[in-house]
DNA sequence: GGATCTGTGTCAAGATCTTGACGTGAAGCG
DNA sequence: CGCTTCACGTCAAGATCTTGACACAGATCC
C-alpha cells in the first residue's frame, strides 16, 4: 500500500491542513473550531437542541455540552429552556462573532480552493458527497 | 454561509465517515486507526525516527512515544537503539497485522469510491493535492 | 390506559492528545 | 575550534473528547 497514492491519506492530510489553517485565522477572535463550528450551525438553526448540535459537528453529546458552556459563560450562546429539552439560540453578540470568523473561515476556504475553478469545485465536492454516501451505506 | 454548499464542510464529513468506517474495520484486529497508520508507514519506510514517523501520521511527538510504547508492548514494533535517536521498525508479527490490516483499509477505501471510475479517482486525489498545497503557502 | 422503546440530558471515569518546558545531541558558520 | 541554532526525545501538566451508565420524557403499539 503506497501511502501517497492513496485518497484516503489525501484527504486526511487536507482535512489536517485545512483544520490547521482554520486554527490560525480564528485564534484571534478567540475562537476553537468546535466552537466555531457550533456557532455556525446555531447560526443556520436558531432554537437548535443539543443532540442535534453534536451531530452537526461530529462529536457527542457531553463534548458539546462542555462546549456550550463555555460559550455560554462568554455570553455568545443563550438557552432557552422551555422544558426538559433546552434549545440554544447566538446572542446579539453571538452573532457579531460568528459573523466575523465566518468571514475568516470563508477567506481560508478561498485560499484552499483558488486553484480551483467554479465547475472543478461543484465536481469536487460532488465527489465528496458521492463518498460520503457510499460509506454510509451498510456493506 | 450555507452549510451544506461548503466544501469545508463536505471535506470534514468525508473524513469523519472515512475515520468512522475504518475504526469499524480494524476493531476486530483490535487497532485503532491511529495505532493502523503508525504501522503503514512503518511498513513502507522502516527504520524511521519518531519525530519523522508523527509527522507522518499528523500527531505531536509525545503521542507517538505513547503509541510507540503500545505497539512495542503488543509486540509489533521493535526499536533499534544505535543512538540517541531510537529507530523503529515491525516485528514479524507487525508484519502479519499490517497485511491484514492494509487489506481491510484498502477495502474501506474501495467502497468510499466505488461510485468513481479511475479517472475521477485520479482526479479527485490531483484536486485534494492541490487544495493541501494551496493551504500550505502562506498568505 | 399501560407497556415498550427510542432519544435525550446528565453524571462519572478514563483514555487520548496537546501545550509547555527542559536537557541533549548534531549540524552550520564565524 | 567554539559558538549558535535547530531538531529530537522526554517529563509534567492540562485540556478535550470518549465510553459507559443512569433517569426521564415522548412516541408508538396493543
Amino acid at each position: 500500500m503506497d501511502v501517497d497514492s492513496s485518497i484516503g491519506y489525501a484527504l486526511k492530510r487536507t482535512a489536517t491542513a485545512l483544520r490547521t489553517a482554520m486554527e490560525a485565522s480564528l485564534r484571534s477572535l478567540g475562537l476553537s473550531v468546535p466552537q466555531y463550528s457550533c456557532l455556525e450551525i446555531l447560526s443556520a438553526r436558531p432554537e437548535i437542541s443539543n443532540a442535534d448540535l453534536a451531530r452537526g459537528v461530529f462529536v457527542t453529546r457531553q463534548a458539546m455540552h462542555q462546549l456550550l458552556g463555555g460559550l455560554q459563560e462568554a455570553g455568545l450562546v443563550s438557552a432557552v429552556g422551555s422544558g426538559r429539552v433546552q434549545r440554544y439560540s447566538l446572542t446579539p453578540e453571538g452573532q457579531r462573532v460568528i459573523v466575523a470568523a465566518s468571514a475568516a473561515v470563508v477567506a481560508v476556504e478561498e485560499r484552499m480552493l483558488s486553484g480551483l475553478g467554479a465547475a472543478e469545485r461543484r465536481r469536487l465536492h460532488d465527489d465528496l458527497e458521492r463518498c460520503t454516501a457510499a460509506l454510509g451505506e451498510r456493506a
